[in-house]
RNA sequence: UGUCCCAUGGUGUAAUGGCAGCACUAGUGAUUUUGGUUCAUUCAGUCAAGGUUCGAAUCCUUGUGGGACAACCA
């Protein structure tokens, strides 16, 4: 597929300048270094869902390789069994291809090479490089002191190569009981840089791992895994988000001291994504889903993948929202409206009209013929010629929206009260007569005069004659029944997580989800399917749930239309 | 009283010593059988002080502000 972006193709067309990590790249390239290779990678560790802030790293990384004819492997960090398991490397692969991007062959998996790992922390051992240390962890961490201060040197600094190997093979072998001994690289304990003084590279570790079963008991951390990860799939450029920064000098070093060749991976630092009434963090979105806040990790009011895929989200969309807010290493919080510009720009373009009514009130129309269906053609997409029409039945008791009624209506009001005509899109120029209401005052029913020669399309004088409003409208007898999910942001305050001692869940918006059942949607619908994507016509952008059963439309509202009657309203 | 990173309209992002631009948001107007779209248009910015230079958002110095780092997590 194509996958060229809304910006790619404005670089190519306006020559706009390039993000920090193309110029490294570009300057790279130029200097021949690793053989003018480009080889990035999206390094997930199997223990989520993968989040729009994962969107835009994946987005990020596979752009980087299309746009330099390079590639970019898949590869799961899976060095912690006891988090990790194989439904989300599921997910997580399902998620990649859905945004539309090809991993290079096989998935990749860090535990594929743990064998090599061992290898070369046995020769790092050989070479004075790393030590077996017996100290618990609250020993050691205590030596590491703050970083403000010097460290001090475990009393296992210095045992004999001899006594090392031998003490880790048996770690290996699984002599030894979790937390006894670990192994530690042999840096530097005065490092102004906390993870310089002495890092950890195993540690033991009696656990079942979703791949290699129970082959190893000791697990290397991720510190010493990704660049050893990196070097050996020659990876070329490794990008990751800010807080790795520090890791840098320990990534160069790990590789450094077991490299022989030129060859170097090089890695580099972006901003995370951050989105205004938005938490990103895993452990916050398993709380939600814990406690039940929202139903499951693809709710579509989570900012997962899979919810941004069930609210409605498209793939392009959310490509073209990673390409527009841009990569560098300053902190952001991106506005969550960027995101809902996004999505209606695609499917402004995409999405076929329809017409539903969510809150609907009976029209009769007094002077139209009782059991006649008259089906009325219906442009399908106005912004898109191709997209044909429909026929749609038109009968003369309809559904028009509540709120397209009114008995006293202001001056600017341009729907339907008595005395004002208003037309039905592709239909006919009507205009209220009287209301019907209830013992309680609610209008039950109103009753509309309709002129026949206004019928849209007919090329009469009174079919071009314009009046003020046009409102969506279903048939009462041949339309049919839906349930319709409507979606607010779930946080009420713009930083829901960046407040001090509040908790974030203190933010929840009670009213981020309404189930409305009593909606009525035009016969065409009968047959959709889930993820389809359509625009209720005058309401939004909607999309077929997966709960949609034969018998049961469900539909879930991807985004309102912009909406300037209701700031014209408040005023 | 450490090391590292960062600082451009409300938000995000460009300008690589030479006219501070683009997008979103907000406002206004035109068009419109969607109060949508489209088009036009307005508001709004270089953290501060000093230095280098013919010329500084950009280079230097010193501040100020924000962030990361002290998991047997990644």
């Amino acid at each position: 597929m194509d996958n060229k972006t809304i910006n790619e193709e404005k670089v190519a067309k306006e020559g706009k300048s390039l993000n920090f990590i193309q110029q490294i790249i570009e300057d790279d390239l130029k200097n021949n270094v690793n053989d003018g290779r480009v080889l990035t990678r999206f390094p997930p560790e199997p223990n989520g869902y993968l989040h729009i802030g994962h969107a835009k790293s994946i987005c990020l990384n596979f752009s980087l390789a299309q746009q330099y004819q390079g590639k970019c492997n898949l590869r799961f960090d899976d060095t912690n069994p006891v988090k990790e398991d194989t439904e989300y490397v599921d997910s997580i692969m399902e998620d990649i291809q859905w945004l539309g991007f090809q991993w290079e062959g096989e998935p990749h998996y860090t535990s594929d090479y743990f064998d090599q790992l061992y290898e070369w922390a046995v020769k790092l051992i050989k070479d004075g490089k790393a030590y077996v240390d017996d100290q618990t962890a609250e020993q050691i961490s205590e030596q590491k002191k703050s970083p403000t201060e010097p460290g001090i040197e475990s009393p296992y600094r210095n045992r004999s190569v001899e006594e090392n190997l031998d003490l880790f093979e048996r770690m290996k072998n699984g002599e030894f009981k979790d937390g006894e001994k670990v192994l530690r690289a042999k840096i530097d304990m005065n490092s102004p840089n906390m993870h310089m003084r002495d890092p950890l590279m195993y540690r033991i570790m009696h656990a079942h791992h979703h791949r290699t079963g129970d082959k190893w008991c000791i697990y290397p951390m991720y510190d010493y895994a990704h660049g050893e990860s990196d070097y050996i799939e020659g990876i070329t450029h490794s990008i990751c988000t800010l807080e790795f920064e520090v890791h840098r000098p320990l990534y160069e070093w790990f590789v450094e001291n077991i490299t022989d060749t030129e060859y170097r991976p090089k890695q580099r630092e972006f901003a995370r994504l951050n989105l205004s009434y938005t938490v990103m963090s895993k452990r916050k979105l398993l709380e939600l889903v814990k406690d039940g806040h929202v139903n499951g990790w693809d709710d579509p009011r989570m900012p997962t993948v899979s919810g941004l895929r069930r609210r409605g989200y498209t793939p392009a969309s959310i490509r073209n929202f990673a390409d527009t807010i841009g990569v560098a290493k300053r902190d952001n919080v991106i506005d969550v409206a960027l995101l809902e510009h996004c999505v209606r720009e695609d499917l402004n373009k995409t999405a076929p009209r329809v017409m539903a009514v969510l809150d609907p009130v009976k029209v009769v129309l007094t002077n139209y013929p009782e059991e006649q269906v008259e089906y009325l053609t219906c442009e399908n997409n106005p912004e898109d010629p191709e997209a044909g029409s429909r026929e749609m039945p038109f009968t003369r008791e309809l559904y028009i929206e509540r709120d397209d009624f009114m008995e006293d209506a202001p001056k600017k009001y341009f729907r339907m009260t008595p005395g004002r005509e208003v037309r039905l899109k592709f239909g006919y120029i009507v205009m209220c007569e009287s209301v019907v209401k209830d013992a309680n005052g609610n209008i039950t029913e109103i009753h509309c005069t309709y002129d026949p020669k206004s019928k849209s399309g007919s090329g009469s004088e009174e079919s071009k004659r314009k009046v003020k409003g046009t409102l969506h409208w279903v048939s009462a007898t041949e339309s049919i029944p839906a349930e319709v999910r409507i979606y607010d942001r779930l946080f009420t305050d713009e930083a829901p997580d960046g407040k001090k001692g509040v908790d974030f869940k203190e933010f929840l918006n009670p009213d981020s989800l309404k189930i409305l059942t009593n909606c009525r949607v035009e016969p065409s619908l009968a047959n959709t399917k889930a993820e389809d994507h359509f625009q209720f016509q005058r309401l939004g952008y909607f999309s077929t749930d997966k709960d949609t059963t034969e018998g049961k439309l469900i539909f879930n509202r991807t985004v309102p239309l912009k909406d300037s009657w209701s700031k014209i309203k408040k005023k």
